[in-house]
DNA sequence: CTGTTAGCGCTTTCAA
DNA sequence: TTGAAAGCGCTAACAG
């Protein structure tokens, strides 16, 4: 910058304020300096202008669980639209749902001073974010609360989802109802389930234990249960998958078995329409809790106060499958 | 830190050594220098440390298409893995494969001084990367090579795969073959023809233009030129698509005329056993793209020197789909 | 082994 | 409207 001053006989603070575009500048000598700019090949430095400069440093940090999970790269792109549109880089990184390394990373992305933090929080402790809270970084959580600490969050409407498949399919008369679920230290299955025991609960019906397996983290295991399920001297006539890979492993044991079953579940996805079998899906705009969610974060990286709000994104009931 | 050295009552420098873990420090210094730090909750700034270091910005920049294209975002997982084991930040960034865009984001993100970049070459001019590796950015050029630049590249050996394929349905006994292509600009398409024609000379044959459609965008489109194909006199009895959105396309419309034809094509993915029909595809390692060009990145960063390399990727075949 | 001084590339005073 | 000086948070160089 002093050699682009020395060049374009002006003084450092005058370049400053021609690579800043302040208005008040005489628009020959501004003409001067990006001459000099462009014989010198200069580049400025954002790093350098963000250090002693109040303002951000137009970066923000999304930590997601995978990210050859198509569910997290659809949040990614949502992310990256809204803060394509503020000028803001996104600094992805993952933590396979560990909460150490969650945190590790996070601490990492507040040293590199991103302006704010988007979280698939882990089932764990965020309370480590409260000193950076402090400190001025917006955290917004995403898919889940944070457990320890008080933030804004984005969230899916589970409750009302599965209360939704469970009553359809109690209302087709379906008595013998398998759940496909995985563990339930994780707040979103236990909210799925909460949804399926209310239409139960109101349909005045309880759910049997065998038919509700915690196992099904991927398709394989959902078909093993399944399996399991129909195997029972009284086996479900209809089954309820905790994702899209769960109801992959659902159809997968009855095509397998030539057993007949209704198959309804969460989340759509692009090869669904393929499935051997008819399937009933609740699906949320995941690309939506990404926009959201970056929203709300740029919101309080303006300034925005006011307590933690929580936003539940609404989903809506698709039929695929059954391809010929 | 001004006020950790004051707190610890040592000078700034044994503060600093203290953080970057300088082994020839008193330890009984270093533990009084933590000591401070914790009661004062300080935070060094990653960005100021960089700034007098010589030492890199621990920051690559990762330039794809469309971060909702599973394709781009298997990349993007392979390029964090290597990014995470060097301890180095990843900002991915989506030019929609438009190369104005593409210098747009590049040059962003060369000002915010990353290590290196990795782009998916846009069709167009990549020349405004010329200044930038001069000036010691180094980029890696990922699926295609790029224009108007000598850098090293990664690629997947289209050429060998579309051969492969095409030879497989020739020995088959098939002489009309559909080939459902995108435009002819990208070069990934064209090598993939390529591999097709010679195939077809070593057989003594030669490819019917109006059996290649070069539309094939998306899965709609495939099918709409896939059923233009079948309205011919003499209709394939064959059909090759460009990639798995193709093969979707192709398949949807055999399904729904009701037609029989042999299905080939590109990429595997992991809905792709559910197909309705059985197909064979080329399958390429895509994690593996990311994680090589990753590699070769870090290599080029680490100063590694001499001419640019090109290393291209193997490819499988695999049997899918015909699921009852 | 520790401290002092200068300076990275830029922005923010504040005076002219 | 422009410029000089000071300083952001840290590290390099060189003493001690």
């Amino acid at each position: 910058m002093n050699d682009v001053a020395r060049e374009a006989g002006v003084s450092l603070k005058t370049v400053s304020r021609a690579v800043n575009g302040v208005p008040t500048l005489d628009p020959a000598l501004a003409e001067r300096v990006f001459a000099a700019i462009r014989t010198l090949g200069y580049r400025r430095n954002e790093l350098a202008a963000t250090l002693r400069s109040t303002a951000s440093t137009a970066t923000i940090g999304l930590i997601i669980g995978d990210m050859r999970n198509s569910f997290y790269s659809s949040v990614a792109a949502g992310t990256y639209e809204i803060a394509r549109e503020h000028g803001t880089h996104l600094i992805t990184a993952s933590a396979e749902e560990q909460v150490e390394l969650e945190q590790e990373l996070a601490l990492a992305l507040c040293q590199r001073r991103v302006d704010g933090l988007l979280i698939f929080p882990a089932v764990g402790d965020q309370s480590y974010l409260q000193p950076e809270m402090d400190l001025g970084t917006s955290v917004v959580f995403l898919d889940r609360p944070g457990t320890g600490v008080s933030a804004d969050s984005v969230r899916l409407d589970n409750v009302a989802a599965a209360h939704t498949l469970a009553s359809m399919v109690l209302e087709e008369g379906h008595r013998r109802v398998g759940l496909l679920l995985d563990t339930l230290e994780v707040l979103t299955i236990r909210e799925r389930l909460d949804g399926v025991r209310a239409a139960f609960e109101e349909a005045g019906m309880t759910l049997d234990d065998r038919l509700i397996s915690t196992t099904a983290h991927d398709p394989e295991a959902a078909t093993k249960a399944t399996v399991a399920m129909l195997d029972l001297d009284d086996p479900p006539t209809a089954f309820i998958g905790k994702n899209n890979r769960a109801i992959i492993g659902i159809v997968d044991a009855l095509v397998t078995r030539g057993a007949r079953a209704r198959v309804v579940g969460f989340d759509d996805f692009e090869m669904s329409r393929f499935l051997p079998r008819p399937v009933t899906l609740a699906s949320f705009d995941v690309v939506e809790l990404g926009r959201r969610g970056a929203t709300r974060l740029f919101d309080r990286i303006a300034g925005s106060a006011g307590e933690p709000t929580t936003e539940r994104l609404p989903f809506t009931i698709v039929q695929r499958g059954s391809y010929r």
